[in-house]
RNA sequence: AGCGGGGUGGGGUAGCCAGGAAAUCCCAUCGGGCUCAUAACCCGAAGAUCAGUCGUUCAAAUCGACUCCCCGCUACCA
């Protein structure tokens, strides 16, 4: 027996934990986990919430919530999500955890204690508009080099020159596009230059990692690590256990990821808070303790770089990571998950609606391991129907139901060698498959038994068996069973849910994840009765195609749902701080805000703006206008020099779909000027499609112009 | 711009790191079998010059160079 231990990245408490998130660190790690758990290894598998990070600032406000507040509530959310969806962890807290926090100041000290930590003045931008230090990604300004205008603080995007703030001619702020000014700030730096050369040493044997972890790795050790800040100007965060810095806290980047070890710690405490110090030993200090790391592929400097840099730097001989399977992304329907552009799906909405395990078995199918994959429903219902229950499912399902109507009990028979090989080998090489973290190929080759399964039954027609001799059928059924009850223990770290019902079926008591992966080969006991089954899977509705699928045609045909366009309410206009003709809007569109830039400057005041409904185009591709992004386009008329805002009726809610258009897929901003919209002959807007004018409506309103433009008049 | 990843029968993918009779699995197509099973299962057929060019090699989808497309990232938003 040994031990493994299985560090998870930690989750941004900021919204639901998504299909994405789950395929790519979550579930694998579970697949593991139970798999070792079978073979008798003790498994300490520790994950939390980050809610310190900026995105949880970010998102806080949007919703009017404490950052606390919101964290809480996304915590608690993610938690029962993974719950519902069979990932257990062994501690799973957050980085408001009391314990994580003392820990991770204790941790602090010692890296300071061991000379890994040191204290420098950096001139910091301060933005005294906005209050705040600006990250160097905060500021713009023009490129000493090539003079481009809007170069960032860290890198000038059209030279490509690696930049520092004070560089910059004519900073400003790129929130309010005010001057910041420099200040002097202390803050504390993690000495990682000094750890190059034993990191690179460390990574030398680690030919057994995946391709892209290995090469990403070592790419970045070549490019030479700089000493980083750990501390930052904020008050919400792990305060520095150091006297004279309540205005700082402990970085992110740097306190998030010591909950591998806090949560270890945590759990060798006993209900008193007292350390067994050999109970956390026997996994951080245990030469023999394997510790792997699952995570995105975003996260990957910070756990082959960073993290171990971290660990030995506390010079306690601390188990440095042994592997790090990094997954690629799980791309959804070709595009990124993102949650402000509505291309996500949470994991609470799929235990919502469907088994766990199907959804397990499609991402474990599916997963990213070595590159990017794709999500598509239509591909889930696909595998779901013609893999999990036509081959695993109904293997299963036509043995025991042939077997419970002819004999009514397990039959008493000898297992088949040419199965029991079968058998074997699925076993041998399936676990092969998880240990190396092969997950994809793992449970491939287990649904290569079921498809033996199938095979053995059709050769052997058990059918046709009953009528000519009763005892070459039972060896048949028996033999069936048996491979049944195999599939149930290889397909346990995959799909829990479903292994366990059939673990009752066949008859065997207790929970499936309290046997051992050597009982797959424990004949079943002859003479057990077996009840009427019930269908292991349920069979899906494939997708409903609300529209012939749009491929055929190679020139995308102009149609108006290819355009996602809905009403939006302003709640806030705002002068662009950096260009003569645009303004800065906050629109509502009912479930979410966005910004938009709009070149209305010389034909509205900004007052005329605020709580006026707009048209908004939704799905065109954010662009940054001068320094600043613009999330979609408002669409007006314009004939001559004059210029028209759309007027949709005012009853209209923000956010309401225009009649006809659709939550269609991101378009370009070129691929957007090939409509042609105008002002039709009754004064209305709308677009001409083909060669007929479909004028634009919102819940059967026709929709006007502000300054009542004639016919003709042209939209953008 | 730089860096990283990708381009495999009609669609989606595996194989590539450790080169070897041209290739996995699912869907779609065609033909056959079976009727125990959630019209599920089984067998067979058709279909790819493995993006392109050049090179290394007895041998290349697999290694190297270049080209063309696609996607992602560009460490203070893990």
């Amino acid at each position: 027996m040994s031990k493994i231990f299985i560090g998870v990245a930690w989750p941004y408490a900021n919204g639901p934990i998504h299909v994405g998130h789950m395929a790519g660190c979550n579930l694998p790690p579970d697949i593991f986990r139970r798999y070792h758990i079978m073979r008798g290894n003790e498994v300490l598998m520790v994950s939390g919430s980050d809610m310190h990070g900026t995105p949880v600032t970010v998102r806080a406000e949007k919703e009017g919530l404490r950052p606390e507040e919101l964290a809480e509530k996304y915590h608690q959310l993610n938690v029962k999500a993974f719950d519902d969806f069979g990932v257990k962890f062994t501690e799973f807290h957050s980085t408001e955890d009391p314990d994580h926090i003392a820990i991770v100041q204790k941790l602090f000290l010692r890296l300071h204690e061991t000379g890994h930590l040191y204290e420098k003045e950096m001139e910091l931008p301060f933005c005294s508009k906005c209050d705040r230090t600006l990250p160097d990604r905060y500021v713009e300004g023009e490129c000493p080099f090539c003079h481009y205008e809007n170069a960032r603080g860290d890198q000038c995007e059209e030279c490509g020159k690696l930049m520092d703030p004070d560089l910059l001619i004519n900073l400003r702020c790129t929130t309010c596009g005010s001057t910041p000014e420099f200040v002097k700030r202390n803050h504390f730096f993690f000495k990682l230059s000094a750890l190059e050369e034993p990191l690179k040493k460390w990574m030398a044997d680690k030919d057994y990692w995946r391709p892209h972890v290995l090469n990403f790795s070592r790419m970045f050790l070549e490019g030479g690590l700089k000493d980083r800040p750990v501390t930052r100007d904020t008050t919400y965060g792990i305060k520095i256990p150091i006297d004279g810095h309540d205005d700082k806290r402990i970085y992110v980047w740097f306190e998030a990821f010591m909950g591998y070890y806090t949560m270890a710690v945590k759990w060798a405490m006993d209900e008193n808070g007292n350390l067994d110090q050999a109970k956390l030993d026997s996994f951080w200090k245990n030469p023999d303790c394997k510790h792997y790391y699952f995570l995105g592929k975003d996260n990957i400097p910070f756990h082959t770089i960073f993290w171990p840099a971290v660990v030995s730097a506390l010079e306690w001989d601390l188990n440095l990571p042994y592997d790090v399977p990094a997954n690629a992304f799980l791309k959804f329907g070709g595009q990124q998950f993102s949650k402000s552009r509505g291309v996500s799906v949470s994991i609470k909405d799929i235990v919502e609606e469907y088994d766990p395990d199907a959804m397990r078995y499609y991402m474990a199918t599916t997963m990213p391991e070595n590159r990017d994959a794709d999500f598509t429903w239509e591909d889930f219902v696909t595998r779901n129907n013609s893999e999990l229950v036509a081959t695993y499912g109904n293997f299963v399902h036509r043995t025991l139901s042939f077997t419970q109507k002819n004999f009514g009990e397990i039959p008493d028979a000898p297992l088949n060698p040419e199965a029991e090989k079968a058998i074997k080998s699925a076993l041998e090489e399936v676990a092969q498959h998880i240990e190396k973290c092969e997950f994809k190929m793992g449970i491939k080759r287990a649904m290569e038994l079921a498809r033996f399964g199938n095979q053995y039954i059709d050769a052997q027609a058990p059918w046709k068996q009953l009528k000519a001799s009763r005892e070459d059928c039972a060896a048949t059924l028996y033999t069936s069973i048996c491979i049944s009850k195999a599939l149930a223990i290889i397909f346990a770290p995959y799909l829990p849910f479903s292994s366990q019902k059939l673990w009752n079926a066949l008859g065997e008591d207790g929970q499936i994840y309290e046997a051992s992966w050597e009982d797959a080969l424990v004949p079943p006991k002859s003479g057990t009765k077996l009840e009427r089954p019930e269908p292991m899977f349920k069979k899906l509705d494939p997708p409903k195609k609300d529209e012939p699928v749009d491929e055929p045609q190679k020139e995308p045909k102009m149609t108006l749902d290819k355009l996602d366009l809905r009403i939006g309410k302003v709640i806030e206009a705002n002068d662009h701080p950096n260009a003569d003709k645009l303004i800065v809007l906050n629109v509502s569109l009912g479930q979410e805000n966005r910004q938009l830039c709009a070149g209305l400057k010389e034909h509205y005041s900004l007052e005329e703006f605020v709580g006026k409904n707009i048209v908004v185009v939704c799905n065109l591709k954010p662009a940054k206008l001068r320094g600043i992004m613009s999330e979609g386009m408002l669409l007006a008329a314009s004939e001559g020099d004059v210029v028209s805002l759309l007027l949709p009726p005012e009853s209209a809610e923000p956010g309401t779909q225009l009649d006809g258009t659709t939550k269609a897929k991101q378009i370009e901003f070129p691929d957007f000027l090939k409509y042609t919209l105008e002002v039709g002959h009754d004064g209305y807007a709308g677009a001409i499609i083909g060669s007929k004018f479909i004028p634009f409506t919102v819940d059967g309103k026709n929709i006007g112009t502000d300054k009542n433009l004639g016919p003709g008049a042209k939209i953008k």
